[in-house]
DNA sequence: GTGAACTGACCGCACGTACGGGCAGAGTAG
DNA sequence: CTACTCTGCCCGTACGTGCGGTCAGTTCAC
C-alpha cells in the first residue's frame, strides 16, 4: 500500500512488523485500546490476522510495546535537552515545548499513550512503561526541586505541581486539533508563561523561556525533530 | 440490600433504578466504559440483566445519563458560587476548589465522567451532555475575560488558560487517592496559588484564594457539599 | 533443509439486547 | 370487602455478533 520503497519488492525486511504496530496505534489513538481489534488492522494492512498475533503474540503485548516505545522517546529526548540546558525555568520550559510538540510531531502514538495510560498503574506487563514513566516524572520533579533549591522558583511541592503540568499537558489530546487554527507554539507558549510565572519566575526570565525563538523552544524543537 | 428504609417494604419506589445507576457508574470508574458490563452489575445487585435493560433501554443512554447528572450538579453548583463571590480570583479558585472536591464528594462519577469525557465529542446521544460541558467551560472562559478586562489577570488567551486549567483538573483521576496522605485541600491549595500567581494575581490576593479557610474555599465547600 | 513470514479456517467466549412471561400492588366496579 | 383488570418492575433465556487467540499448513529466502 504505502510501501516506500522497501529493500525486497515482495518481502519486507522486518518491515512489515513496524507497519502494523504503525497502524495499531492508530488505531488505538482513534477508538481506544478496547474497541481497536486485529480485524480492522489486518484488513487496512491487506494481511490476515494470524501475521498480527505471530509477531505481537498478544494485544497487550503490543499495547505495552505502544508504551514503551513512546516513553523511550520521551525520555531520551529529555536527557538530551537536560545535558543542554541549565537554567531551572529553561529546562522545564523545554518539558512543556517538547510536550505539545509531540502532539503534532506523532500525534498516533501521543495520543495512543495519553489515551490509555491509566493501564501503566495496574494491568501487569506495563512494569517496563511504568518505570519508564515514574522516572520521566522524575525528571520534571528533579527540576522544579533544583530550581527551588536555586531560589528560581518559590518553594511549594514539586510532585504536586509536576502532576498539575502534567495534567495540562496529558489532556491536549481530547481537544487539541493540529489541523486547527492554534499553533502547538502558541499553546506552548502560553502555557509557560502561566505555569512559570506561577512557579515564581520573573517576567523577564519567563517571557525568554516560554518564546518560541528562545533557548528553551529552540532547543526542544530540534531534539525532537532530528 | 443496601436498602435505606425506603416507603414501600417489597417495592422500592424507583430507587432500584438510581442503585442500579450508581453500581454501573462505579465499574464505568474503575474498568472503564467498555470494559463494564451489564451481567456484572446485574450479579452484584442481584438483579438480571433484563432489569437494566428494561430501565436505561441501552449501554450508551446509560452512560448519557451519568454524564447528564454530573454536569447537571456541576453547572448548578458553579452558578450558585458564582452569585456568591464576586472577585475574579475568587472565583477561579472556587472552580479549583470544587472541582478537586468532586474527587472525593463523588468519586466514582467525578471518574466515571472524566474517563470517559471523550465520548462527548462525537459519539450521537450526548448532545446535551456536550452542551452541558460547554456551558461549564464557558463560565470558567467568562470569569477569566472579567478579570483580564478588570486588570486582575494579565492578558492572555482565556480559552487556552481555561484548558490548561481543566486539564490539571481532569488529569487528577489517573493520580489522586481520596484515602492517600494528601489531602484534597492541599492539592487545590497548590493548584490554587500556581494557577493565580500564573495569571498574575498579587502574592497576597493569592495567598487568600487559595487558603483552604478562605472565603473562595469555603465557599465551594458550603455549595458543593450541602 | 531450515526457519521465518504469512494464510485462512476455526474455536470459545463474553457481551448487548430482544422477548415472553410472572408477579405484586393500585385502581375500579359490584 | 371482593373480584377483576391494568400496569410497571423484574426474571430467565436465548440469539447474534464481534473479537482474541489457535493451529495446521503454505510459501519463500537462504
Amino acid at each position: 500500500m504505502t510501501e516506500p520503497a522497501t529493500v525486497a519488492p515482495g518481502r519486507a525486511r522486518g518491515g512489515r512488523r513496524d507497519e502494523i504496530l504503525v497502524t495499531f496505534t492508530r488505531h488505538v489513538a482513534e477508538r481506544g485500546y478496547d474497541r481497536a481489534n486485529f480485524g480492522d488492522v489486518a484488513s487496512e494492512l491487506g494481511l490476515s490476522k494470524g501475521t498480527i498475533v505471530h509477531h505481537f503474540g498478544t494485544k497487550d503485548r503490543m499495547l505495552a510495546e505502544v508504551q514503551e516505545r513512546y516513553m523511550r522517546r520521551a525520555l531520551d529526548e529529555a536527557r538530551a535537552f537536560l545535558t543542554r540546558l541549565d537554567r531551572p525555568e529553561h529546562r522545564l520550559a523545554a518539558f512543556v515545548h517538547a510536550g505539545v510538540r509531540y502532539q503534532t510531531d506523532d500525534p498516533a502514538t501521543t495520543i495512543a499513550f495519553q489515551r490509555e495510560v491509566v493501564r501503566l498503574t495496574d494491568e501487569p506487563g506495563m512494569e517496563t512503561a511504568r518505570a519508564q514513566r515514574d522516572a520521566y516524572r522524575d525528571l520534571v520533579v528533579g527540576v522544579l526541586r533544583d530550581g527551588e533549591a536555586a531560589g528560581v522558583f518559590v518553594p511549594g511541592d514539586a510532585r504536586l505541581r509536576s502532576l498539575q503540568m502534567f495534567g495540562s499537558l496529558h489532556w491536549m489530546w481530547t481537544w487539541f486539533d493540529p489541523q486547527g487554527r492554534l499553533a502547538p507554539e502558541a499553546v506552548a507558549a502560553e502555557f509557560c508563561r502561566t505555569l512559570l510565572r506561577g512557579l515564581g519566575v520573573p517576567e523577564t526570565a519567563v517571557a525568554q523561556a516560554a518564546d518560541p525563538d528562545g533557548p528553551a523552544a529552540v532547543c526542544a524543537r530540534e531534539v525532537v525533530v532530528g
